[in-house]
DNA sequence: TCAATTTTTTAACCTGGGTTAATTACAAAT
DNA sequence: ATTTGTAATTAACCCAGGTTAAAAAATTGA
């Protein structure tokens, strides 16, 4: 289920109902989270106080404020349940350190990173490349799901756009 | 120098002149190139010809096409010296296998990944958060010897704008 | 030094998306 | 069923940035 056994094995539970936050910008959260089950959004808020997705989380999915983790700031972004989820969590540090001491941790956090690594190139592609229009509709492709189970303004927000303009995304694809 | 042990000791010298290409997008160059001396740039083109600049590279950096290296696909991006450059690479898949046989090599790589996966996440956050004059902003006070060293086509394609834009951006902070 | 080329700026015009606000559609709860 | 709140659509107006083209400035080379 989980790529990483470090974590089936030295995990904690954690439960969020939903509307709750696993944590928010400024905690300093030096977690890694594993998703079992559920469904969360991690997002920015500006000091405007506009709001924008970082990405969602479904099970089999992993997050920690990576900086937080490992430069020990604090949290960039709130992590918040959109449906009741379950979560398993390693402070990043028992696992960095764990992967020091463990030959087989190493690569499964190497293999953890590479996927991450991957993922992120991938979204810095389609910012760099693609129009809103584009973003949507390769999200909606690869998301079918995902569209029914998000409010249209959580897509926008993903996207890179307001909610106004991707109502007329949709209107200008029908 | 050099934060990977494996490529000092296995890699291959790669000298390229300025305006030769390391590989190009459509290659399947699985190497991993790390970044001795000189100045390159990694950049997308579209089928329609337009140029996205992914990022640039100066000595210490490292880059890989990852899917071409790890999913064994062609690469999707070129490769291009702006400066003479020194590189050093490795077969992608020959650091991954060491990596499982030795575990130094396996935290190499994971801090290597962990690096990789930060720098991606912020600049993930620069798209969704920033407008093109604060990306602008932003990267001329994190990479001041860069602004003189490259071309404003090139700097506006990195930040995700034509070099028009950027030229009315610079006009507009004077 | 002068011609050729590349880079940068400027201008005019257009378009996608932001903003605000009002309207409509849905959903949940009593 | 009706209220209450939330989500989505629409409209009007504005602006940043795209596009095209021309002009000016800076580099490069012979």
């Amino acid at each position: 289920m989980n790529n990483l056994d470090f974590i089936g094995k030295h995990g904690k539970a954690v439960s969020v109902a939903k509307h709750d936050y696993v944590f928010m910008q400024g905690d300093d959260d030096e977690n890694l989270y594993a998703v079992r089950s559920g469904l969360l959004k991690a997002y920015y808020v500006s000091p405007e106080g506009k709001e924008t997705i970082k990405s969602f989380l479904r099970p089999g999915g992993m997050i920690a404020s990576l900086t937080a983790a490992h430069k020990k700031e604090a949290c960039t972004f709130n992590l918040l349940a959109l449906e009741d989820s379950q979560l398993v969590k390693v402070a990043f540090s028992d696992l960095y350190e764990a992967a020091n001491q463990t030959h087989a941790i190493a690569l499964e956090m190497r293999d953890f990173l590479l996927v991450l690594s991957m993922k992120k190139e991938q979204r810095e592609y389609e910012f760099l490349n693609l129009s809103a229009e584009e973003r949507y509709q390769k999200f909606a492709h690869e998301n079918p799901e995902l569209i029914d189970q998000l409010t249209q303004n959580d897509i926008a927000r993903y996207l890179g756009v307001t909610p106004v303009a991707l109502s007329r995304i949709k209107k200008r694809l029908r």
